[in-house]
DNA sequence: GACTGAAATGATATGATATATCATTATTTG
DNA sequence: CAAATAATGATATATCATATCATTTCAGTC
């Protein structure tokens, strides 16, 4: 199931990039689809690693880099700040426009949930932010706590 | 005026410290004394520069950041998970209690603005949350843009 | 199909951030 | 004061990221 989702997510991406006149080569493909695969947020170097592990080819953690910016100037990847660990856009093949992302982040189990932005939470972000005149870039937010399996656990 | 905010600042810190049985040494006072006359956020081998400048005294970068952490775990600094800096909490010597940091990102000339949480804003968050049955740590919001000063010279 | 310019990737070096670990010094407490 | 605990120093090394120049690949043109 997961290789039929990932094969989807592909398509879409592809498409998405020619839609944009950008290169989906096939080595940002598999990086792409390295983190696809991943479970959890993963380094450039633990990406280097298993792409090296997918495809017995050698990559350069310096090529992994200028991969993932491609990937995050297309929305396919985004990076999270507070762990410096990249993850797959969870709404490539999704219809809905692609918006702030918020993060929802395990301090346990080191999940990330991609969730969709609120308007009106947005909406209540800028008015609290407008009362110190300041002007927001596309705000990604970044929350941590843990997941329902992890409280679960405890 | 500067060094009377700071005086004002550090007898509250070691106030607050001597509360919860914090030992506020001598090193970590400097090291705090160093975030407070920063203007912007720094990182932790820039704190270190600026320590030996100030004290005409080595110290090393290592015992910065565990200086660091004991500042942090009594609310006395941040850490800036999206440029891995530090700053001087700005609610030491405020009445009110210390709530979850939002801080305004200035992505031009790096200031930093820590603004009081609004109440409405944090439950908005809460509930969006919910619904991903995920269970928040207090919530540290790191917003970039554009501060007031920057705004106007673009 | 060869030529050319632009984009992508490789190779190498190095800078920046952070932690592990063991030794030493300072402080508290009985 | 001695023992225990906490703080700091010293050293090494892991981890994350960028700068720079060389080489390869690709798209468009003749």
């Amino acid at each position: 199931m997961a290789t039929v989702n990932i094969d989807k997510i592909m398509q879409e991406a592809e498409r998405s990039c020619l839609e944009h006149g950008a290169r989906l080569t096939s080595k940002r493909k598999h990086i792409l689809e390295v983190l696809l695969k991943a479970e959890a947020p993963r380094s450039a170097y633990e990406i280097a690693d298993l792409y090296r592990q997918q495809t017995d080819e050698n990559i350069p953690v310096m090529s992994v880099y200028r991969m993932l910016d491609f990937l995050m100037q297309n929305s396919l990847v985004h990076k999270l700040a507070s762990n410096n660990k990249f993850i797959a856009c969870a709404h490539i093949a999704c219809s809905h426009s692609h918006q702030t992302p918020q993060f929802l982040i395990c301090d346990n189990c080191q999940q990330v949930r991609e969730i969709g932005v609120d308007k009106q939470l947005i909406h209540a972000l800028e008015e609290s932010i407008e009362h110190n005149h300041f002007q927001l870039n596309s705000p990604q937010l970044e929350l941590h706590g843990l997941c329902e399996t992890c409280q679960e656990q405890r």
